[in-house]
RNA sequence: GCGAUCGUAGCUCAGUUGGUUAGAGCGCCGGUUUGUGGUACCGGAGGUCGGGGGUUCGAGACCCCUCGAUCGCCCCA
């Protein structure tokens, strides 16, 4: 490589070949199943203002205050590069009117920015697919999108990752079940990690889920979101299990189970992949494969009416890791031309072939002798040669193609 | 933001304790061979060793800075 060639952006991707089949699958797949839930595709840009995001995911989270791609345009307007879908997706929901389609089921897909240190999993350009349900505020809703998320995962083939669930309470339980978290969490302080150290006064949730020894102590005993959960809140929770057990949706409840971003409440769920499994193995230590949750405050925020809403999101790369080699489809027809005097029959004939909806290579260059040692290798179900002013078919591995390549032909008059 | 490991041809890698014109396999191009066939052989193009600085008589090999990759921490999908 010339030294005055420019490097790709840090934690960007240049996906190609297997990895880019196995990226494709995952969408294809993810459009397949979306329309089995009936969610209705949504295009969103890809930039918004930077209120949308700092005034939904809340100032101090990670995300706002040091991961996000923002910038002062020509206008003196500050957007940001979308660090994730839900809340454009709210703010669509607002200044489009989509009220009148409420309930309104949406999916989507594409790229998110994230300002992060990139590893195995992690990039900071990256890719999500995304379901949502707006204006829907009974655990019905939850159960259907959770349905779908878990029957997503089976028709990709994945295995050897569940469903953790949890709830946060309404608003009440979540701020009750928080401040005797921070309680309970001063009173051993200083024998924290100088991370959870941290986490006590931004997100002491967090301190629940984590990974240094010097905390594990202290988690068995701290407050429980169970003892805060209001009627409503344990009802509902209660509905939303049920509902997936009837549904056939295999699931554990995980107590500590939090979500990063302010605006959840009730269900919060991501779905991991089993200890030891290959499917962990194959993550590394992004180990959340899918994960969401209900954002009732979310749309209020924006300075919507009181909205409640579920969603979830689930990165394509991650899920491609799973998913394992995809392989490009194989050619039907590869048209080789050993004598140059039929270049153009063979180029009528590739241009036939593919007008009949056939996939058609063309290899009419380099040295005559090696074109078919090409055609060989690339593999296909078919290889026309042309040579010494004769067509020659070779490899007929697969009669329909066979006989749909004769017909086209045929219409072009050359057999 | 913190830590560890790494960075040699398009790809995968070798390059002895620093010392003459930097190697192999694969791939690519050309030739011969073969001629219902992804064979075999010959030849060729292509790196100045991520970038910059330093140590040294001399550095791909040592030191510093920088960029990037990988894997952790953090965070998250």
């Amino acid at each position: 490589m010339s030294k005055n060639t420019p490097n790709a952006i840090r934690g960007t991707q240049d996906i190609f070949g297997p990895d880019a089949e196995a990226f494709a699958y995952v969408v294809e797949t993810f459009e397949r199943v979306r329309k089995l839930y009936r969610f209705r595709r949504i295009e969103m840009p890809v930039f918004e203002k930077t209120e949308v995001f700092a005034r939904s995911l809340g100032e101090t989270t990670d995300v706002v205050s040091k991961e996000m791609y923002s910038f002062e345009d020509r206008g003196g307007d500050s957007l940001t590069l979308r660090p994730e879908f839900t809340a454009g997706i709210a703010r669509a929901f607002l200044t489009n009117g989509w009220q009148q389609h409420a309930p309104l089921k949406v999916g989507t897909h594409g790229p998110l920015f994230r300002y992060e240190r990139p590893q195995k999993g992690r990039y900071r350009q990256f890719h999500q697919i995304d379901a949502e349900i707006i204006g829907a505020g009974e655990p019905q809703a939850d159960v259907e999108l959770l349905a779908m998320a878990d029957q997503l995962l089976k028709e990709l083939g994945i295995e050897g990752v569940t469903l953790h669930l949890n709830t946060l309470g309404d608003g009440e339980s979540r701020e009750a079940w928080r401040a005797a978290l921070i309680d309970y969490f001063r009173g051993v302080k200083d024998q924290l990690s100088e991370d959870s150290q941290e986490r006590l006064e931004k997100n002491p949730l967090r301190i629940l889920d984590s990974k240094d020894r010097r905390d594990q102590p202290f988690l068995p005993d701290a407050p429980k979101i169970d003892a805060f959960l209001s009627d409503e809140a344990r009802a509902f929770f209660e509905a939303v299990t049920s509902g997936l057990d009837a549904a056939g949706v295999k699931w554990v409840r995980a107590e500590n189970l939090v979500r990063g971003l302010d605006y959840y409440r009730h269900t919060a769920f991501e779905f991991i992949p089993d200890e030891g499994s290959a499917a962990a193995d194959a993550l590394g230590a992004q180990s959340t494969v899918l994960g969401g949750g209900r954002y009732d405050g979310l749309i209020e925020n924006l300075g919507g009416a009181p909205t409640p809403a579920v969603g979830w999101a689930a990165g394509i790369e991650r899920l491609a890791m799973l998913v394992g080699e995809k392989s490009e489809p194989r050619v039907d027809v590869v048209v080789v031309v050993e004598d140059d005097e039929m270049i153009a029959t063979g180029q009528a004939a590739v241009s036939a072939i593919r007008g009949h909806g056939m996939s058609a290579e063309f290899i009419a260059s380099g040295g005559k002798k090696k074109r078919f040692d090409k055609a060989v290798k690339i593999g296909s179900h078919v290889i026309l040669a042309m040579s010494d002013g004769e067509r020659r078919l070779r490899y007929q591995t697969e009669g329909g193609v066979k006989d749909q390549l004769v017909s086209a032909l045929k219409a072009l008059s050359l057999d």
